[in-house]
DNA sequence: AATGAATGAGGTTTCATTCAT
DNA sequence: GATGAATGAAACCTCATTCAT
């Protein structure tokens, strides 16, 4: 029998050590933020992936490490590349594009990651963590007239708008916010967020 | 069958069947509330009730049916019998009242629990129909200018809203949110919500 | 098909918790003094006991208390009622009966149980605290001329001496140790042991 | 094949297979000595070789290979070139020497590793057959009046003394044994081979 | 010769559930 | 009505081993 150089169709990826991290970090990031942290299996992620369950354990050391490896991502906020000292419009555009609509599913998967609970505490703390430098970061460009602390705590307020709508739209059917118009959505959101980061 | 009253043989136990099936329920409440279904334990919840975890069986017939008991329960929303046609701002005041700070800790939990998804899907549809239905709920008495439909949405928006603020303040310790003044929190969310139900 | 009451020949053992907590702990003891901690697997201990794995777990929380419980037993020594303060003579007939061929195959298990290396810190230092603990019992009623810390390193080397040839009799078979006589054996380690404890 | 020295590239690693083999023999001794066969990892001796594990399969087979390997080696008996008729005393001597205090460290390992069971059949039977070599090559010069299969027991019965006096000094801190002057404990235990094997 | 990616089997443990009392 | 003994499935994780480079 011919060994025909295969085309790579599917269940090729011949040893690949980065590759396959990646593979799992997507497929573990999907399930956490779908499902919760103790309802997602290991089984359930390497299988997805498409590769062995030891492999988790080999490059992430246990369940819990690869839920931190999921949270250590770059979190979506503004690019301070291009807008050094942005507006607060263009940060509540940023907010609302990644939250509602982003351009890449993965992102709004990194933000539900942001509430679901664990019960296990180390990796509850990694997310309350996460959750607190992702506001930090948005409310820094914000040159607000009042102290930082209530600038915080308002920016706070927004993401858990976002997170709590986000997360239901998501995991429910519940009608008609889950087929509603994203530009609709949008569009209501947007003097909410005015309102809560002025 | 004749229910006859037992002799006191011994430090006769209750034996109340209708008390501890409503300790199990508030105890499994605000279990699956904080932790999320998947990692409530039928033990824990059995333990918190202080009984044996059989009669979990006994009454719910299983972890699922539990949680179904769990959501079929009167949500908090306005009183009918004494405001019938409530106005937006009373209503607005009713629903931070429940998400913020409400007179009672259960209700609180009640509403965390729309939030939880639990990998069951006839459970997940009880829940999805419960939020929809409270949804409803709230929009009837708002008589707005628009159809019925966006009213209902602009309410399910609200909703997520306060969902997602109070699963961030009741699950994990985000600073400053969690340690922050209901008193402030609730003016900050008044405008908020009033934009969206109006 | 009528249902015949069984006899009680094998496999009924009906729910008795003591008998079951028993069984376990005779069928663990034998497999770890034989095969070792390591190699000990729970569920081969279960099987043994005729129950099911996670029993063990029920009962004494993890391998490691498993472990400890084996250890955790009247260890054989001299009987202070009979004999409140025996002669060397017959402190030496009491270790012999139990090292080379007591009355009881348990405790000749129990005395192996002292030897096998663990590799699990835990279980190991509860070994080497039961075998300090034994040596200290032995070398109580011993009233030697000398002091006590060289009275029981002599005991030590006596214990040393019968756990070594206890186990290679035991483990392995190596002629003609294996299959000889246990009276000519304790005919030979009579003065020996004569000479450690004088 | 010409052993042509590869031209330097890179730093060139030495790529000794010899040494290679020689250090997973000596790490794998000292495991399989110190923790037992099913205690010991692969993985482990490997790092302490400082190589791949894969090369225990490339160099042995399998950890019964390994495990195997480690037993097939000198041990340590009198020099027949030396004292070709040696005296029971100086056999003592060599005995007390590698026992209790060798010159060599790995003697004593290697002799500890005669009263490890490594589960496997087939190697165990190899280390049973290396006792019996060695109680054999020890009672070969021993010329006593009786006949040769009692001389062998008591032999075996010194064996099994000082082995398990070894391991109980190696493996777990059992006061006052395991801090004792060496000295003091030869001289307790001459006497006793003296007993033994005369 | 040597490495590291990948696998599959099996270990301990937890959990929901059923059975007998 | 209630308890606790017992079970079986499945979870996380480790380990020996093989494969491809």
């Amino acid at each position: 029998m011919a060994n025909t150089p295969r085309p790579p169709t599917a269940t090729v990826l011949p040893r690949d050590a980065a590759r396959t991290r990646s593979s799992l970090l997507d497929a573990a990031r999907r399930r956490f933020a779908l499902e919760g942290y103790s309802a997602t299996t290991m089984r359930s992620v390497a299988g997805d992936a498409g590769v062995n369950v030891s492999l988790i354990n080999r490059y992430f050391g246990s369940k819990e490490g690869l839920f931190a490896s999921c949270l250590d991502r770059g979190l979506p906020t503004h690019d301070p590349s291009r807008a050094p000292s942005p507006s607060v419009d263009s940060v509540i555009e940023t907010m609302l594009r990644y939250a509602v609509d982003g351009p890449d599913d993965d992102d709004r998967l990194q933000l539900l990651l942001l509430l679901r609970t664990s019960e296990d505490p180390v990796a509850d703390n990694l997310r309350s963590a996460a959750l607190t430098a992702l506001s930090t970061k948005i409310a820094e460009p914000l040159t607000g007239g009042d102290d930082g602390d209530d600038r915080l705590l308002r920016v706070q307020l927004a993401l858990g708008t976002l997170l709590g709508i986000l997360a239901t739209r998501t995991s429910t059917p519940v009608e008609p916010l889950c087929s509603a118009d994203t530009d609709r959505i949008r569009d209501l959101l947007r003097p909410v967020l005015r309102g809560l980061l002025t």
